[in-house]
DNA sequence: GGGAAAAAGTGGTTTTTAGTGGTTTTTTTT
DNA sequence: AAAAAAAACCACTAAAAACCACTTTTTCCC
C-alpha cells in the first residue's frame, strides 16, 4: 500500500500542469497504475487532497453514507464529493489542475505537495509556509497523541 | 537497539551535504545499515529529527493512525510525516539535506547533532546555544519525572 | 615525542535524469 | 465547416546524484 512522505517544491505553468515529482511518481505508479483523484480538503486550510484511485473508492462510500439530515455531514459531502475529480497522468508525469479546483485552494505558480501517508496535499506555497509558521499546539490533544513519544 | 549519545560538531557544505560523524555513523550502520529518515521536529523548537529506519517504523504507523478531524493532530501528521525524508548515507558517509528541512531548522553552515537515545537531534548552531541559554527548568512536570533523582 | 599510515572530512567534476516549454494533432463547440 | 480549446507529443535546459580526488586530522608504532 501507498506510504506518501515529505514535501516537495513543484510550479504550475500557465496552462494550469504541474509536473508531479519522480519520486511520487513511481509511488503512484505502483499504487494505482497513475490513476488518481484530485478533490477538496473539508477542514479550514484550503488545499486539495490526492487519493490514488483505490484509496478514494474506499473513502468514498463511506462519505456517501453519512445522514445528511445532518449539516456538517452534508458540508463535508459537498465539498469531497462535489470536487472530486479523477484523472491520469499526461506522458510526462504532470497533472491538469480543473480551474475550480484550482481557485478553491488559492493556486497561483509556486505549489507544495505534502505527503500524509494514505493521500497526498496539495498546498499554494505561501498558503503552506503561513500555516506552519501560524498555528501552534496549544489545542486539545487526542489521548492518542497524548501518549505519544517521539 | 540504538541508543545515541554526546553531541558532535558539524559542517554542512554549500550544496547541503553533512558528513556524519565517525562514531554516530558506526551506529547507525548496525542499527539500520545506513538507512535513516529526516524529518521535522514538532515542538516549538525548529530542528530536525534523525531515526534509524527501524525505529521510525514503528512510530509512523502511531502518528498515521491519529483521528485527523482533530487540529492538533493533523498538525502533527503534516509536520512529521509531511517532512519525513528517507535516505541513505552516500559513499563518503554523508547525507544531503532536503532544502525544505534546511530552511525549516534554519541550518547553516554551523550545525550541530545531538544524540536522544533512540533518535538525533540536528539543530542550527546558534539556534542550539540560545537554547541552551534561554531556556529554564521551572515548567510543570510530568509525574514520571518529579520521582527522579539525578 | 615524532613520524608515518590510515581514516575521516571536504570539495569539485561528470553523468544521468527530471522538469519545462513549445508544437502539433485531435476533438469539441458554435 | 471553421475556429478554439484541450490533449498528446517531442525536444531542450537545468538540476540533482553519483563518482572521484585531494587535504587534513587522528591514531598507532617506533
Amino acid at each position: 500500500m501507498s506510504n506518501f512522505l515529505g514535501s516537495h517544491a513543484i510550479n504550475m505553468d500557465a496552462k494550469g500542469r504541474l509536473a508531479i515529482p519522480a519520486k511520487v511518481r513511481e509511488e503512484l505508479a505502483q499504487a494505482c497504475g497513475g490513476r488518481i483523484v484530485l478533490t477538496a480538503n473539508a477542514d479550514e486550510e484550503r488545499c486539495l487532497l490526492v487519493y490514488p484511485e483505490p484509496e478514494w473508492e474506499i473513502l468514498r462510500p463511506k462519505i456517501e453514507a453519512l445522514p445528511n439530515m445532518n449539516k456538517a455531514a452534508r458540508r463535508l459531502q459537498r465539498l469531497i464529493l462535489g470536487n472530486a475529480a479523477p484523472m491520469e497522468l499526461d506522458g510526462a508525469g504532470r497533472i491538469l489542475v480543473p480551474p475550480t479546483l484550482r481557485s478553491y485552494a488559492h493556486l497561483e505558480k509556486k505549489l507544495m505537495l505534502i505527503g500524509q501517508g494514505k493521500k497526498l496535499e496539495l498546498w499554494s506555497e505561501e498558503r503552506w509556509f503561513a500555516w506552519l509558521d501560524e498555528s501552534s499546539d496549544d489545542d486539545d490533544m487526542p489521548p492518542e497523541m497524548e501518549a505519544l513519544s517521539l
